[in-house]
DNA sequence: ACGAGCGCCTGTCGGC
DNA sequence: TGCCGACAGGCGCTCG
């Protein structure tokens, strides 16, 4: 799924308009529009559609890979999954296929939730923290120090690269972010958590914020069929690159399984058995 | 408390 | 060319 920089973007250009599309922020909901049922998470439909009808968008944020919009008396959350997409677009245009939720606003345009995979999902609900309670925390959080992430670390005994693909541990992280973040800190992605050192763990969070910061820098990446404007995919230095060179020294790219997901690190780089 | 396996879905790509 | 399996930015579930 897009991951924290994409989710990042979205809420931005929503939040701030641009490219010829004003900020959404402001703007009511007239009525909506369900066209695949299961996209919606929380409440039944016919609740939704009433509840939804007159709200006002006040605020457009991000929490880990969900998307915050601050309504009137309720939030609006949606997950993007896989392949979930904003639209922004009149509210007349022609339905396109993938289309799965649209609000129509009072002013002419409409908002879409687009999911290929129909993975993606919706809340609306009086109280975020039903949705957003288990996260961990945000990589940006002044509070998460390197100490603290040591901490939580040990608590655990688990593979690195799942660990941080945990929303439960750390919100954001996906599985490109991960495999750049482990590859600039030489860690090999079946580390087992418990046995990084603090100076290795300070490393980890600051690449960690590094490869979430570029990606935002580059508004994120798009790869597969799902273009987003975003250009971070010409800057991976291991995600997708099975086969190609190590930027740093050459050895080519290895591509392995972990947790079932697919896993791009560089043997020579990033050992399996760290020193102490 | 872990990881494995699978389900949810559609689309693309590479190999034969 | 055409088919077919592998694979895809995610996550929740059950089962050992």
């Amino acid at each position: 799924m897009p991951e924290l920089p994409e989710v990042e973007t979205i809420a931005q250009g929503l939040r701030l308009g641009g490219q010829g599309i004003p900020s959404l922020v402001g703007m009511k909901i007239e009525r909506a529009h369900l066209l695949w049922e299961r996209t919606l998470a929380t409440p039944a439909p016919a609740e939704f559609m009433k509840r939804i009808a007159g709200q006002v968008i006040h605020a457009i944020g991000r929490r880990g890979k969900f998307l915050l919009f601050q309504l009137s008396p309720d939030t609006l959350l949606i997950h993007l999954r896989m392949s979930g997409d904003l639209i922004v677009e009149p509210a007349a245009a022609a339905v396109q296929p993938h289309h799965r939720l649209m609000l129509d606003f009072d002013n002419g345009l409409r908002l879409v939730f687009n999911d290929a995979r129909k993975f993606g999902r919706v809340w609306l609900t009086a109280d975020p923290q039903e949705v957003t309670a288990k996260l961990g925390p945000e990589p940006f959080d002044l509070e998460l120090t390197a100490e603290k992430l040591h901490e939580r670390l040990l608590t655990r005994r688990r593979l690195l690269k799942p660990l941080l693909l945990d929303q439960t541990f750390l919100a954001g992280l996906g599985n490109i972010y991960t495999d750049e973040a482990l590859f600039l800190s030489r860690l090999h992605p079946n580390t087992p958590s418990d046995r990084l050192t603090l100076p290795h763990t300070e490393i980890l969070l600051a690449n960690i914020r590094q490869v979430l910061l570029e990606g935002i820098r580059h508004h994120g990446a798009s790869i597969d069929w799902v273009y987003r404007g975003g250009d971070f995919q010409n800057y991976f230095r291991v995600y997708g690159r099975k086969g190609l060179p190590c930027p740093v020294c050459g050895t080519p790219v290895e591509r392995i399984l972990v947790g079932q997901r697919g896993t791009h690190f560089c043997a020579h780089c990033q050992k399996e058995e760290m020193e102490k």
